[in-house]
DNA sequence: TGAAATAATTAGATAAGGCTAAATTTATAA
DNA sequence: TTATAAATTTAGCCTTATCTAATTATTTCA
């Protein structure tokens, strides 16, 4: 029906457009999938072809109604897996992200929905983001603000967190910083640096900036009063 | 490393290997595959240039010491996600043949060594084929008689069935014919057709001849004394 | 021992997904 | 508003896995 590779290509227009809510051009695109330019456009005129896309030449692409959902199944496959892996499988969260990325392609719906109930539906992945339902509802996703958009002094729950990289998964492990985490915010240095001081304990952590603004949260100070 | 599609082909070789106990023949093979024979001829090219087969033109092809571990690790773990599939999602032995083909190829050796720990190490999938251990040693499995070469009277244990026919499954299990049942064998027609009574209940069970060829079986009337 | 039949290989094509180099379009900025 | 820069697409080639049609080996059997 379609490729591994056409779903991959369909995930990242998904996450792209949802980035900077625009249509994503060849070579944001090209940059995302790691592949040359030429490589996109040809894919784009495929796509579109098919009708997941829609795609204007020289001004970008965006999904369609059909691509919406192929998109939202293998985003469904690729969390439920890794909530799967750090569960039962005892892997470690930092790991799960390549596995569920080969395993969210060949994997069928039944297969998703059964680990689903084991798993007794959870709502979100290991990294914080949100499972869309068996019909591919994602309504129940919460924003959550950017952590580099803190003050400091605000108390704030950590609801998400990049989940590709595993060397900064283990630092954040380390430091405890978790979904679900409550963290105050102690300094944000001029250069976008930010400090944390988690709840957990073991003193306060510095994030780059990169990081600061990648890491969704959800402001306590604010939401408790 | 090694494409899906190319272990496929070695995993076709050495069953086909282990059945016939020659050189496998391209028409063969390609029978097994379903494809022509020229797409045989050429990934028999490809896979002997990569010394995984050794293969003689217009003599047939055989595994080597290289392919014979990659075939035994692709084994592995179809069979324990068969396992898995029924043992803990809840899959009917029908049902899990085409999604451990899939997967088969997907997960990594990591992925079957943890599913094998959940286990508990099983020693046979649920059709009653042998898993080879995480060192690929087979050793442990034991060859069985056909129950075709029975004599009327007889009383055997199933011990193995084949695994990629799920009307056939369903059958079998509907009639209580399932790996480590014990059956009497009470009638064996003329054209081949062996008939059963298994002590499970449920009455006599007619199998083809076909059928009773591929059913691999443990003789209790003569291992018993 | 030679046909005739069968099995297998070679030749040449196709589709998918990728690449590099060249051409073209769009954007920027003087 | 025009020239340069940047982004994008076209053109053409490669590899993998497949096919059909044609050719060549090997068996079979009269
Ligand atoms: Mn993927
Ligand atoms: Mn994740
Ligand atoms: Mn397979
Ligand atoms: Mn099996």
């Amino acid at each position: 029906m379609l490729s591994a590779i056409m779903e991959d290509y369909l995930k990242a227009i998904y996450y792209l457009q949802n980035e900077a809510d625009d249509r994503v051009r060849t070579s944001v695109l090209a940059e995302y999938m790691d592949v040359e330019q030429p490589t996109v456009t040809s894919m784009m005129k495929k796509l579109s072809e098919r009708d997941f896309v829609l795609y204007e030449p020289y001004r970008g692409v965006e999904l369609t109604d059909t691509g919406v959902p192929i998109a939202l199944e293998i985003i469904r496959h690729h969390r439920l897996l890794e909530r799967y892996l750090t569960d039962h499988l005892e892997y470690d969260w930092a790991e799960v992200h390549d596995e569920a990325d080969r395993l969210e392609h060949h994997i069928s719906s039944k297969f998703a929905d059964r680990i689903a109930e084991q798993l007794g539906q959870p709502a979100v992945d290991p990294h914080g983001d949100p499972i869309p339902t068996a019909n591919l509802d994602v309504s129940g996703a919460k924003d959550g603000e950017r952590l580099a958009d803190h003050q400091v002094g605000d108390s704030v729950q950590i609801v998400r967190v990049p989940d590709t990289d595993p060397d900064l998964l283990r630092y954040l492990s380390k430091h405890g910083i978790l979904p679900g985490t409550v963290v105050d915010v102690v300094e944000i240095a001029p250069f976008g640096m930010v400090t944390l001081d988690p709840d957990s304990g073991d003193g306060p952590v510095a994030l780059p900036e990169e990081v600061a603004c990648s890491i969704s949260t959800q402001s306590l100070t604010q939401s408790s009063h």
